[in-house]
DNA sequence: CATACTCATGTAATCGATTCCATGGAATCG
DNA sequence: CGATTCCATGGAATCGATTACATGAGTATG
């Protein structure tokens, strides 16, 4: 490997000039420059970021633990973060917790072992004492898509209570009275989040919310699946559901087109709805109705707050509206 | 922060002993090892990666560079790699190309900055003189999903072609006489490998494959649609059409649900084939035959190619045969 | 012309870990 | 008992860059 010793000897000059030159930052003779800079050319000199990094501390360098990159929805997140990411001249290292605490913990530990100058995370579990201490350690922390416990740092949230709520109005307004739901995993915020802002607006329209109408799945398709069968066993089944997020989403559409003669029939019967969209949704039929989330904005509004409190600055919490996209699989029965 | 310093001043020894004691190779006495032990957890002690990494040379950090980190495709590939490089101790940093050879670059050049271990590459473009020269100052890389000319490292690929020549077998057995094919850029060496697949295939069938029935897309959505419009508005229009991959799928797909009405029925004037299989396409109506890539074995496999590189092994190429799945799509139109 | 100031450049310290080598005490051997 | 080996431990070099400080030449100012 090409050092910026080897550089300096090859224009006869000292490492400190190189590294000047090279940086651009300081004037340098006009012969010097020169000589430093065929010679790094042609030597094809990479400066070594890790010896930079030792020195300077920093790296230019942020990390992003999400929760599970099997998720469009992640993804989607992943991709907006990288590139305010790169725009500001930053990499990302992206850690894939799969809804799994240690993993988490496994991957906030190195990153901040590998000096990282900030961190973003979707906390995979409501509490997390390695977040905490980081936190307190005043890392440069930010969370996404999920609150965290005891956790001091900001925070950037989709909120999707009021698109619940229209939701909830649609339905009842259209005759539906038995509603249900998939929701994730008790130490999930989100989960808590969603299935509160489900609950209030079903009894804001005086209906009851039965426990065995509230469904727990972990995020991941099969339980979304599991979920729906278990629902469809029930006596009365209910005629309105609404399902937390698009793996398990997925799921219970593979239950519900594998039952295709003898289940209920989308929308007559079954009022079907998802909270994230995805790009298929309207290529099924009937087109599914979802909660589309800000994803991208919430993403680079994570990736801006981390880049100001890098800067130093203070920054606050954030929530940003979903909105909801009605389709067909929520249209009306047509009481013919 | 606490350096190795701190350490060795609060356990009273020096800075080689805490080193050798938390590296745990070496024997040192019980009333040493428990000193540091605990100086090293009351003060909270985190080895700085950086450092360690500009003394041992070595960051147990690999990068992969993947040219559309929206596509689910490439999603799964990044999981295996993650997953299988976890395994083995070290971490992935993940860079999106964006099917821009400029990003890909720019990917390339800060990873080995970076001083990673080693490199997993799904080139962009077919030839980029960085890899190339990467490759010669053998640096360990491994390519992926699409080969690249002049670069001299080994690869891993999905082998379509058999599957191919199975879905145009099945296709011409039902009686499909025009088949047409949306492909990728052709700077891309999957393209020219599926297109070439499948026009062995329909010639070995004694059939044409006129100019105006290959369409060649960007593999992104939008692409996928033009496309698909383009091959409407042919006369005759074709009765059969392979989609090269999935996101242009997706376009296709979005241009038929739109034009419901008017466009011909699938399957019964049109037979539908995606390269690369979604879970979802078992929820449309009708379901999508597609051609599913071996992606977590791929991905598996590049990283266990790479480690054993890094091992100072040597490795070879590896082909991974593709499975076509027929489902509803592709089924013989009924002559009534 | 002397003093001060600017500016290009070099010398050497520095970042935080690892590791080669030296040292001295204990154990082992003939 | 003296010689040898072993081993725990410390001192200091090292990795490759950046940068504070030193130096000396050239320029400007009175």
């Amino acid at each position: 490997m090409t050092t910026i010793k080897d550089v300096a000897r090859a224009a006869n000059v000292s490492t400190a000039s190189v590294s000047r030159v090279l940086a651009g930052r300081e004037h340098a003779s006009d012969g010097m420059r020169e000589r430093v800079v065929a010679a790094a050319k042609s030597l094809n000199f990479r400066p070594n970021a890790v010896a930079r990094s030792l020195r300077t501390t920093g790296t230019r360098t942020v990390g992003l633990v999400v929760s599970d990159l099997m998720n469009p929805f992640f993804t989607e997140l992943a991709r907006a973060v990288e590139d305010t990411a790169r725009h500001a001249g930053y990499s990302v290292i992206v850690g894939n917790a799969d809804e799994d605490a240690a993993q988490q913990d496994h991957y906030v530990r190195i990153l901040l072992e590998r000096q990282v100058d900030g961190l973003i995370v979707v906390p995979t579990i409501a509490t997390s004492p390695l977040l905490r201490e980081a936190a307190e350690n005043n890392h440069n922390l930010v969370l996404v898509d999920r609150p965290a416990q005891d956790v001091h740092a900001p925070i950037v949230l989709a909120d999707g209570a009021r698109a619940i709520g229209e939701l909830v109005d649609h339905l009842v307004r259209t005759g539906r009275r038995d509603l249900a739901i998939v929701t994730g995993p008790d130490h999930a915020g989100t989960s808590r989040e969603r299935l509160e802002a489900f609950r209030a607006a079903v009894t804001r329209h005086g209906l009851p919310l039965a426990d065995d109408r509230v469904r727990r799945g972990d995020f991941r398709s099969g339980s979304g699946y599991a979920a729906m069968a278990d629902l469809l066993a029930l006596d009365p089944v209910p005629d309105a559901v609404l399902v937390a997020n698009g793996p398990m989403a997925l799921g219970a559409l593979q239950l519900l087109a594998e039952r295709d003669q003898t289940s209920p029939h989308v929308p007559q019967d079954l009022a079907l709805a998802v909270f994230d969209d995805m790009p298929w949704f309207s290529l099924l039929r009937p087109t599914l109705t979802a909660i589309a989330q800000p994803t991208t904005r919430l993403g680079e509004r994570a990736m801006q707050m981390l880049l100001a409190r890098i800067a130093g600055e203070e920054v606050g919490d954030e929530r940003i509206e979903c909105r909801l996209v009605l389709r067909e699989s929520t249209n009306p029965r047509r009481t013919a």
